[in-house]
DNA sequence: TCGCTGTCGTTCGGTGCCAAACGTTACGCT
DNA sequence: AGCGTAACGTTTGGCACCGAACGACAGCGA
């Protein structure tokens, strides 16, 4: 809480608590503050989604987001090889092997060894995995509506072209 | 790959390639593609953020995301208790429980009950937990800056009144 | 003073998540 | 044909993460 009432344009009272907490304590280090809230923001915000998702929506069909996520990609996609369907759910083979393992116990998924390459495993939904999905996929856009819905237009369009810019720069 | 072939102003180059596939396959469907979009590549890119920082600055000093955060907050804020140490670093006490276990065992922060209130624990950084952060906070700040600087000044102050939004929204 | 009630941090069970090591299978090269 | 190399999915070990259940403790009211 130093001398520096008027920080660029933001006005003190649009942060939220975090950050005020935040400014009180370092603000006076020479660092790049904007910066610091940018990242640590984004992983507030993703967070805060992810748990009041899978609090609601998935709840209701006890799937975690990931489980979801992966069933998503095979309701688009059909019947996908593990590594692609990993690449594609943004986690390691090894995750997607113990997530897979879960859904097929629930009888959502079903593997099937390739005949042609034996290396190769394809995963696809089962009937009863199609039907979920098919049913909860709606409700989770609503949500995810719901979250857009609290941006302006303009500050949707630069939140997504910003994401892709990082996204790329990173390796997708 | 439907008739429509301009949606929006977003030309088709600009989407990442996982976009591009996504468009492909639910083109056709009833849901609100934008905020599909704004949400899963919210998740991407955080991911993207978190690995790329515990594989360069953190992994140097053997820290996770979360543990970093932990000892953050004890740096700013100096002594804390449990729970609001949690809050701080966005996780339950369960497990702020086990991250402080992890961090005790290298000696870098120590726990002390309170004698005032018996429920309570303070958790405090050591010696060499102060050293410890001071030497890599500025190094994950510079990271944060070249995450920053990717964005156009508009994006970045787009993007970081939009992570506030929604967080007031969903409950910091 | 003795319970009641609520809050504290911890423990527990289950999943997610990663990197590295591993066995299996395919394939190119000699 | 047979060997080396590489790619596949799985396993392993370790931490992160959550919600629920738990025991310890404080504070209030009868």
């Amino acid at each position: 809480m130093g001398g520096e009432a008027e920080r660029r344009t933001t006005r003190l009272d649009d942060l939220i608590q975090v950050e005020r907490d935040m400014l009180d304590k370092v603000g006076d280090l020479p660092i790049d503050l904007e910066a610091l809230v940018l990242v640590s923001n984004l992983h507030r915000t993703v967070a805060a989604i992810r748990r009041e998702f899978e609090k609601t929506v998935l709840a209701e069909v006890r799937l975690s987001w990931t489980a979801f996520t992966v069933m998503w990609v095979l309701w688009i996609w059909g019947e996908s090889e593990t590594r692609e369907l990993a690449n594609e759910a943004n986690v390691t083979k090894g995750t997607l092997t113990g997530v897979v393992d879960t859904l097929e116990k629930r009888g959502l998924v079903e593997r099937r060894r390739r005949s042609r390459d034996r290396r190769l495993v394809a995963v696809k939904l089962t009937d009863a995995g199609t039907l979920l999905i098919a049913d909860v996929f709606p409700r989770f856009n609503v949500e995810e509506q719901r979250v857009a819905s609290l941006l302006t237009s303009r500050q949707r369009t630069a939140m997504v072209e910003g994401l892709r810019r990082i996204l790329r720069e990173l390796g997708t």
